[in-house]
DNA sequence: AAGCCGGGGTG
DNA sequence: CACCCAGGCTT
């Protein structure tokens, strides 16, 4: 659950995952949808989908691997996690090396070259940091202990060199160089694209809602149907091919209901919106979607992007009477 | 090696 | 807003 996520928004999801699944079998007998649902609202859902299967490899296994190579065989394993686990759960006296340890090792040997391509070089450098013999007895004690000094100490950008155990050892301390480490090459600009949106209301206060396919961005997120997401901003005649129900709903009055900007990792994303309220009750086919209530939309979770877009087309609609 | 995957906190 | 976070998988 932490990779890229903080512990503070893990913690509640960690509770209920285990109340759930309390047990490596249990997660293994689980159907997906379940796992899926109890992880709804962490993100990152192939991570939900790795540990499901790596649970089941774990129940036909019968036991954990010790050794990091076994672990690292794992779905959803990698080279940060089963060294994680090879430290802390079996005191194998390796070096787990996340952004926090990665941060701290650019520092201490003064890495200078810049992310990502001094990945490797500060791996290798990392690896060095308990070849103290103290640091070797307790491998477990000395992973927490980086971390911590990353996370309270080792900071990003101001780091507290005045309270760090290492400060005198410390070669970007040394040179001034402590805030400026590890640097990181100028990344691409983001692109942007636009989608377009449509809100329809039915009499009873329920939104027309479908389904994201299961693969790709946001997948199996619920959504306001609309047009794909491209290059270029869509006119309002252009959207307008995309109504939902055209065919019944054509009576409808599609007002403009503002424009929406969101920013995913690799994109921009503008969303003009539009909205309209239907007088009686609609019969949306299969591919049309399902008119959902705000409770439906709470019990099965949005992503952030759509609950931002069915608000603002909500708040101007009402606003626009 | 680069692109892709979400959501939340922080300065 | 820009940046960061207990990364891993796919191409």
């Amino acid at each position: 659950m932490l990779q890229q996520t903080t512990v503070t928004a893990v913690i509640p999801y960690y509770h209920r995952f285990l109340e759930r699944f309390p047990t490596v079998e249990a997660l293994a007998r689980a159907p997906l949808d379940d796992v899926l649902a109890v992880w709804s609202g962490l993100g990152y859902y192939s991570r939900a989908r790795n540990l499901y299967r790596c649970a089941q490899e774990l129940a036909a296994l019968g036991r954990f691997p010790r050794d990091v190579d076994s672990l690292r065989a794992l779905p959803g394993i990698g080279a940060y996690t089963s060294a994680a686990i090879a430290a802390i759960a079996f005191g194998a006296p390796v070096v787990p090396v996340d952004g926090n340890v990665e941060r701290i090792a650019a520092r201490v040997f003064a890495v200078e070259a810049p992310l990502p391509a001094a990945r490797k070089l500060i791996a290798k450098k990392a690896a060095t940091l308990n070849r103290e013999k103290e640091a070797r007895a307790r491998p477990s004690d000395f992973a927490q202990a980086l971390f911590d000094l990353g996370a309270g100490v080792c900071t990003p950008r101001t780091p507290a060199c005045m309270t760090c155990p290492w400060n005198e050892a410390c070669a970007a301390r040394q040179q001034g160089l402590q805030g400026d480490l590890p640097r990181k090459a100028p990344k691409a600009q983001r692109p942007t694209r636009y989608g377009a949106h449509f809100l329809l209301v039915d009499p009873s206060g329920r939104f027309l809602l479908r389904r994201r396919p299961e693969e790709g961005l946001l997948g199996g997120t619920m959504e306001m149907p609309g047009a794909p997401w491209r290059d270029v901003s869509w006119s309002a005649e252009e959207a307008s091919g995309y109504r939902p129900m055209k065919d019944r709903s054509s009576k409808l009055s599609w007002t403009p209901a503002g424009r929406v900007k969101h920013v995913f990792t690799h994109f921009t994303l503008f969303v003009d919106l539009y909205a309209a309220r239907s007088l009686v009750a609609l019969n949306p086919a299969d591919d049309d979607g399902v008119f959902l209530s705000g409770e439906d939309i709470s019990r099965m979770g949005m992503s952030s992007l759509m609950i931002k877009c069915l608000e603002n087309a909500m708040y101007a609609m009402t606003k626009g009477g």
